[in-house]
This record gives structure tokens, C-alpha cells and sequence, in this order.
DNA sequence: TTTGTCAGGTGATCGCTGTCACGGCCCTGG
DNA sequence: CCAGGGCCGTGACAGCGATCACCTGACAAA
């Protein structure tokens, strides 16, 4: 099922806190200031592999295995409809945790995650992972918040699909929030696009060529430019404008 | 805030476990069969109150200052744009914990929780509740599972809301979702529904003339009949082939 | 009875946006 | 160098569904 998977179990008992080291992100939170106890523990059920662009990590409706830590690289989760239509649900970064919902509630995945970008990940069986959170309750804790997290950042995507009135309005929202979470440190306009129309539309609930003709109407009404796929915000007020049903 | 509240700190050490007799459809799970010493010391820290149809539990936006667990009635989840749009996500049945994700992760409430029938719950306040869960890891863990399975019923609503081509596969969709839950126990395809076509549209993200338009169609076309507010499915395959795009 | 409110029902209109069909551009691989 | 395949851009068009405006009937309060 994993295509191209290159699975090994980890016979160090410091590969996870490496892995914290190499997720800056998040390492505040997490497992990553649990006590050396927990953490040994922790490293002893995991397994690293990395997988190649194209590669699939689980698959919607597929029983749920056990957990993904995500620790460089991007994946994309999605579901879709039997016609083939298909909804992006978001694109996960280095830090996050991939099938956490359904391990912890032993459904099936409810999306498919496949990786955009050659990707390092370790994994946890379900079994594995279930034991040691009922022996290590704070772990089990930070879960929940990450849990909460997710739902919460579910949550936003759902409010910007079924609230808005128009094309326009997710298309600006969407923007306006992938710009906050990919903006370049310096706090520029300026960032990389890196997802296609294509993609842009299955996140907003559109299609292709209204994404197209969408960016097209906000270049010319200068709230925003692109130059390759480096997109510059111009009028960030504007489009703020347009998320409140102008 | 909270309109119409009637709050009283528990005296008693069993409150809980009463609780958990008056919430029959989640006994087996959350904090039920958690240890005597962890039931104790959860009693100590809930307080109980009833509250009449329209009250507001907690808004939208508000600081979140801990989680209702419902012990009778219905309370409804919903966000509402600044236009004053609204999206319906949930109507809360009893067993259910409300605010839990905020109260976890410590953001604001992202919901509106409003009353629609008189209603019993208790509350525990954050600073309690997480303290209670840092102590008792089996808890922490099942505050996991349930918020897995609050995600992923927003999920779902996600789904139908986002992957759908018209509204009345929305709507199909919705009427088996709900008869699912909502079904009197002998399997019957005939059931009460409690909502006006207004809050029918709010859950399925468009207009009360067009739930009500549709209403008229799946009668004409046989698929449904209805007598006051009892709803009888007459052609649940017919209902199941409007889910997939026919 | 009268009045007010709220849920449901219906027609007319119209703009958005999905769909289909095409053409151009760029990149990769043979 | 050419073929092929993504991705993007654009025009034509039809249809869904939001919106507005109004009506009915049920029901409760005055």
C-alpha cells in the first residue's frame, strides 16, 4: 500500500529527540519535552522511513494503521467523492502528525495523504502508540491539543467553504490565510505559490477556471501580482475587504 | 453571558456517576469506568445547571472558560459570518462534551452553543479540567477519542457540504445522515424532525426556499412523506442514489 | 376576535459559476 | 528537434440556486 516505502525500524534510542531537532516548529510542544523515560519509550516503537514524490501514506477508508510524524518534506490530505471530485483538506508541514484521528479512534483514515515533496517521516503502529499513551498520560495530553488543533484548523476550512457568498470571497480568504503561514520571515507580501489552480480550486470548493479567471480579475483590480510562482499581495486590505461580503 | 443560568456547585461526591446512568448512549466510553479515586475526584470539580430553550452556553469568538458535558436535551453548534450567515455543525445530543476543543487548546470558543430545548449540563472549568486530565492520563486519553470522533463528524459535514454538485444531493445526504441517528430504535424509516427548513438550510449551506423547494420535489418524486414534523422515508435508495451524483 | 409572529410555500428574476471546448506555453524525454 | 503532457488562459453558454416579494396557515397572546 505505502508505494515506494522504505521502511526500517530504528535501532537508536535517540532518533526521536533528533527528529524534534530537525522539526523546529513545533518542538516546544509535542513530544518533545516529555521525560528521557517517555521519550526512550517512544523511540523504541518507532520507525523512520522516507518516501518519494507521488508516494501515498495511507489512503481514505483504509483501516487505520498507526500515526505519521512528519518530519521534513509536505503532504497532501484529501478526500474524495465517488465522481472524482475531490476536496483538499490542507497540506501538512514538518511537525505535524498524519492519521491521528483515526488511530486514535480506530476508524478508517477519512483522508488520503500523498506526499508533493520527497518526504522523512516516522511512524507508530496504532497498537504501539495506544499503549504507550495510556502509559504516559502527559503524552496523551499534548495528543488532545494537537487533536484540538487540527479540528480547529478543519473547523476554519469549513467556515470558509460554507459561509462565503461567492467564488471571490473563498478564493481571497484562502489566500489571505495561506499567506500568513507561508509569508517569508521578514513579514513581506511575497511569498511561493506552490500549489496549482488545479489545487488552489479543490481547497475553496471551485473550479479550475474560476481560479484562473479569479486571479486574473484580482490582478487587474492590483490587489495582487505574480511573477512565476512568487505571488505578491498589493491591496492586502482589499482582499480583506472582499472576505467580509464587501 | 450565559442567559437564564442556574449554577450550583455540586455538594455531592456521586454526581458523575449519576450522570453517566442519565447519559445511557455514552456510558460505555468517557469517564464512566474510569477508577473511583478518578470519578471523586472529577465530582469535586463539576458544577451542575439547567438551562431553558435559547439560552447560550458560550459564543462565538468568547474566551473559553471550560467544557459542558451534556446530560439532557439539545444544544445547537453553530458560526455565523459577519453578514450574519450562519452554518449549523451540530446539534448536541446528551453524553456529548461541548467546548472541548477550545477548552484543550486553549483558544476561544469556535462555536456558538444555544439551547434549543431545556437542557441539563454540567461544567468544569479549564484550569479544573486540565489539571484533572495532567492527573489522570486514562482520562486524557479518552478526551482523545472523543475529540477524534468531533473531528470527524465535522469532517463529514465537510464532505457533504464541500464535494457536493447541487443541493439536493446535500439535502439526501443530510435526511440519511440524520435518520441514521435519529431513527426510533425498531429501525423504522420514520422519524421526527425537530428542525425548521431554516436550520435544515443552515446545516447544509443554502437558502430556506431552496430546502423547502426540495422538500416538494423528493415528495413529488416519492422519496419522502411527511405528516407535521414526522418524516417517513418511502424510497431510501432512490434518496442513496441522489447521494452519489445519480 | 384581532393581532402578531413564525414556519412553510411559490413565482419571477438574474448573476455567478460549472462545464465544454479550445489554444498557447513550458518542460521533459525520446 | 519533435512529441506529449501538464498547466494556464479564455470564450460561450446554460442552469442552479440566491434573492426578493408576497401569500398562506397555525398558533398564542391580548
Amino acid at each position: 500500500m505505502i508505494a515506494g516505502s522504505n521502511l526500517m525500524r530504528s535501532p537508536y534510542g535517540l532518533q526521536i529527540i533528533e527528529s524534534c531537532v530537525a522539526c523546529p516548529h513545533k518542538q516546544d510542544r509535542l513530544f518533545c519535552n516529555l521525560e528521557p523515560e517517555a521519550l526512550q519509550r517512544l523511540s523504541e516503537i518507532t520507525g523512520s522511513a522516507s518516501y518519494p514524490k507521488g508516494a501515498t501514506l495511507f489512503v481514505e477508508g483504509q483501516a487505520s494503521r498507526g500515526v505519521f510524524v512528519l518530519c521534513s518534506g509536505h503532504v497532501k490530505l484529501s478526500t474524495s467523492a465517488a465522481d472524482g471530485k475531490t476536496l483538499i483538506l490542507r497540506i501538512s508541514d514538518p511537525g505535524d502528525l498524519l492519521g491521528l484521528p483515526a488511530t486514535i479512534s480506530g476508524r478508517p483514515y477519512e483522508v488520503t495523504a500523498e506526499v508533493i515533496e520527497p518526504t522523512q517521516a516516522n511512524f507508530i503502529s496504532r497498537t504501539d502508540f495506544l499503549n504507550f499513551l495510556r502509559e504516559h498520560g502527559e503524552a496523551a495530553l499534548r495528543v488532545a491539543q494537537e487533536l484540538s488543533e487540527t479540528y480547529q484548523s478543519a473547523f476554519s476550512e469549513m467556515r470558509t467553504i460554507g459561509l462565503s457568498h461567492s467564488a471571490g470571497e473563498k478564493l481571497a480568504r484562502f489566500i489571505l490565510d495561506w499567506s500568513a503561514n507561508h509569508e517569508p520571515a521578514n513579514g513581506a507580501v511575497k511569498f511561493k505559490m506552490t500549489l496549482t489552480h488545479e489545487e488552489i480550486a479543490q481547497m475553496i470548493g471551485a473550479s479550475r477556471e474560476t481560479v484562473t479567471r479569479l486571479f486574473a480579475d484580482f490582478k487587474k483590480k492590483n490587489l495582487l501580482q505574480t511573477k512565476g510562482s512568487t505571488l505578491t499581495i498589493r491591496d492586502k486590505l482589499g482582499l480583506e475587504k472582499l472576505v467580509q461580503g464587501f
